[in-house]
RNA sequence: GGUCCGAUAGCUCAGUCGGUAGAGCAAAUGGCUUUUAACCAUUGGGUCCCAGGUUCGAGUCCUGGUCGGAUCACCA
């Protein structure tokens, strides 16, 4: 693949590789030249006169937290901590404006210098103009404090020479998001806030490019995203609308939740559930952070081993869904962007891998929305010996630990609704769809009549619909279910004729009942699984906002999960669902290879049939089958969504660092 | 793909009825220097997304397009 640029607007130049040209834009066509990045090239180069070097190759930092000095760290590290609350205290004490007294500051300040001096470095939050200037290390704010005349520059000749003469000169030459490096004894300022009284600065590197709105941050979502570099900067240098407690202030600030890991890190930010103030997009991160790694913990505590499996795969399967398709040269073979991990994962338990997971990407090659990306990441495990509610159990607990770990509590704010993980209900497919969707006009009626206007729907008194619907033979069939003297019915049309119904009918309870068990009843099994889970999806889904695990599914869209004891059509499967969105998805595995063999061959018949999401047939799983796999549960767990309702994010791409998108034709375009 | 909305300074945005292109932040220059979104003064900065049309005159109205967002469809 070549790089080939667009939109010419100069000189470029040309390389010529493979019968193939390259047209290599220019630094400035990257970069394009105004005022802000011309004063910014003019700072550089007068630095450089002063300095040398102005991209030196480290910077040792102070060690008074036992590691390397971040600000953050030295933020929260208990010397420090401790005399800012006690200089909160005394502030607590004065009137408004009125400033501490001498004596007492001077007291305080005499413990800060004894800590000796730090050594820290970060970029910095606004422009240079005055002595007081904040650095970040991306999530804390630190302030320094550089005077006139008080500070020495450090020259990045190799042999940090230090330069007295100079060193307000270069302050001058160093600009908004520049990153320095200082050397200085910390006290408090008469505000109250811990400060670094500079003795040495240290050019450490330039921002060429302007900083993002200090209020605003980046708030386009498509540079939110496509750069999200830029918005993590922002995060970092956003001065928030409520001023945030003082540095080392009450537990307002540091929200205390018993472990040092708690996402509370800078007293710079707000605590990450304060009043539903928005997590800055570090936050998030951080938290999705915090997150997996209480997952992993979890599993490691209870005997889980993470292992790795292909993600190029040579047969897309142990999923409904439509892959990514490459190539391999050199063996010459079509493969496959794993779709699901699977089929790998249980061939370790047959291996022996009693506990088992994989915390990773999935590749669908199927729309993108708020809550699907082409590329998601699901933690993935199995249990030997254990069956689905076994599953539903830990996973409960799995779930409340690592919620608790990343927020502190149970309940998570999601929007206008407060979520619990405490406990996780359990609800048959049918129980859902019996106590949800015959409230007629009742709270959903309204998302139904939209969906009414906003679709190409087709009513049974227009008898087109007969024509279109005649393709697919289990509509008519289900006509028939649903037909009733007087009722109105209502069919929307999905592309590719695949229908889904949205009743808004009346007493229907009873007739759905008589289905219902006409369908338990059916031997096959197969007619009308499919269009119950379908019900299922259009009606309830989207209602079901508490964690719900919704069990009892039908057995035929189950392919590879093992039948009920008590009823041959019910899979014991489940799916978790948490704000109208599909988290989780459980079941205890079949192990029966030739009852595997023969689900598969039925998946394969839809496929021909022309279901392109049925799943293909794995010889070589039915093979490992055949040498013996335990009795077992898996599940996986969609990690951004849950993400998403921890953070209370709306759109799964504002949990992934960087979500695809469309190709940037601006800068370049791929072609072949 | 359908529908709706949007695109104006580096960032965040205003721009009335069609009549010389605006603010805050950021930048430059000077002042001040224990500030808390620092402040004061001065200055520079625009392909008003692109193309076409209507008009004496278009950021504004019309048509087409590009890009983006929301929503619906798709996603068992």
């Amino acid at each position: 693949m070549l790089r080939i640029i667009s939109t010419p607007r100069s000189e470029r130049f040309s390389l010529r590789t493979e019968r193939k040209y390259m047209s290599i834009p220019t630094f400035e066509e990257i970069i394009e030249p105004n005022d802000q990045t011309e004063a910014r090239a003019e700072h550089l180069n007068k630095l450089r006169e002063l300095i040398g070097n102005a991209y030196p190759n480290k910077f040792v930092r102070s060690k008074l937290t036992g590691a390397d000095d971040t600000i953050s760290g030295l933020l929260k590290h208990s010397a420090v901590a401790e005399i800012g609350d006690e200089m909160a205290e005394v502030r607590a004490g004065l009137k408004e404006g009125e400033r501490p007294p001498a004596e007492v500051k001077d007291a305080i300040n005499a413990k800060l210098k004894a800590l000796g001096n730090v050594r820290i470095a970060g970029r910095l939050t606004t422009p240079p103009r005055g002595n007081f200037v904040h650095l970040t290390d991306g999530i804390g704010k630190l302030q320094i404090y550089c005077k006139k005349g008080q500070f020495a520059l450090i020259k990045n000749d190799g042999k940090d020479t230090l330069d007295e003469g100079n060193a307000w000169t270069a302050w001058q030459m160093i600009d908004h998001g520049d990153f320095v490096g200082v050397d200085g004894y910390l006290f408090v300022t008469n505000t109250g806030e811990v400060s670094v009284h500079v003795e040495k600065l240290q050019f450490l590197a330039k921002a060429m490019l302007p900083m993002p709105d200090k209020m605003h941050g980046i708030e386009d979502p498509e540079i939110k995203q496509r750069q999200r570099y830029v918005d993590l900067i922002g995060s970092s240098l956003q001065v928030k609308a409520e001023p945030p407690a003082l540095a080392g202030g009450t537990n307002a600030a540091g929200k205390v939740s018993g472990d040092d890991e708690s996402v509370s890190i800078s007293t710079s930010l707000p605590p990450a559930d304060a009043g539903g103030s928005a997590l800055t997009t570090r936050e998030v991160f951080e938290r999705r952070a915090k997150i997996i790694s209480s997952m992993r913990r979890f599993l490691e505590d209870h005997g889980y081993v993470e292992v790795e499996t292909p993600m190029l795969t040579p047969k897309a399967t142990g999923a409904a869904a439509k892959p990514f398709e490459t190539h391999h040269n050199a063996l010459d073979i079509k493969l496959y962007a794993r779709i699901a991990p699977e089929l790998y994962l249980k061939r370790l338990v047959v291996g022996g891998f009693e506990k088992v997971y994989e915390l990773n990407r999935n590749f669908r090659n199927e729309g993108i929305s708020y809550k699907h990306n082409p590329e998601f990441t699901m933690l993935e495990f199995y249990c030997a010996y254990m069956d689905v509610n076994g599953m539903m159990d830990f996973c409960e607990e799995l779930l409340r630990q690592s919620v608790e770990k990343a927020t502190g509590g149970s309940v998570v704010n999601y929007e206008r609704n407060k979520i619990d993980f405490a406990h996780v209900r359990r609800l048959s497919m049918k129980q859902a769809v019996f106590e949800t969707r015959f409230t007629r006009y009742g709270p959903y009626g309204g998302h139904l009549e939209g969906i009414l206007q906003g679709n190409n729907i087709i009513s049974s008194q227009d008898s087109s619909w007969i024509e279109d619907a005649g393709t697919v033979g289990s509509l008519v069939k289900m006509m028939e279910w649903w037909k009733q003297d007087g009722a109105p019915l209502y069919v929307r049309l999905k592309a590719d004729h695949n229908f889904a119904l949205d009743l808004v009918t009346r007493d229907l309870e009873v007739e759905v009942l008589q289905k219902w068990e006409e369908f338990e009843g059916d031997s096959i099994g197969r007619e009308y699984g499919s269009e119950i889970a379908m019900l299922f999806e259009e009606l309830v889904e989207h209602t079901i906002m508490q964690p719900t695990f919704i069990i009892d599914f039908p057995k035929v869209i189950s392919p590879l999960s093992k039948a009920s004891p008590e009823n041959p059509q019910i899979a014991e499967r489940f799916e978790l669902f948490i704000n109208g969105m599909e988290v989780a998805n459980g079941f205890s595995e079949l192990n029966d290879p030739k009852e595997q063999y023969e689900r598969f061959v039925d998946q394969m018949s839809e496929r021909e049939r022309g279901d392109e999401e049925a799943m293909v047939l794995d010889e070589d799983y039915i093979r490992a089958l055949s040498y013996g796999m335990p009795p077992a549960a898996g599940i996986g767990i969609g990690i951004d969504r849950l993400v998403m309702l921890l953070t209370n994010k709306h759109s799964i791409r504002d949990v992934i660092l960087f979500p695809h998108m469309r190709p940037e034709t601006k800068l370049s375009a791929e072609k072949d």
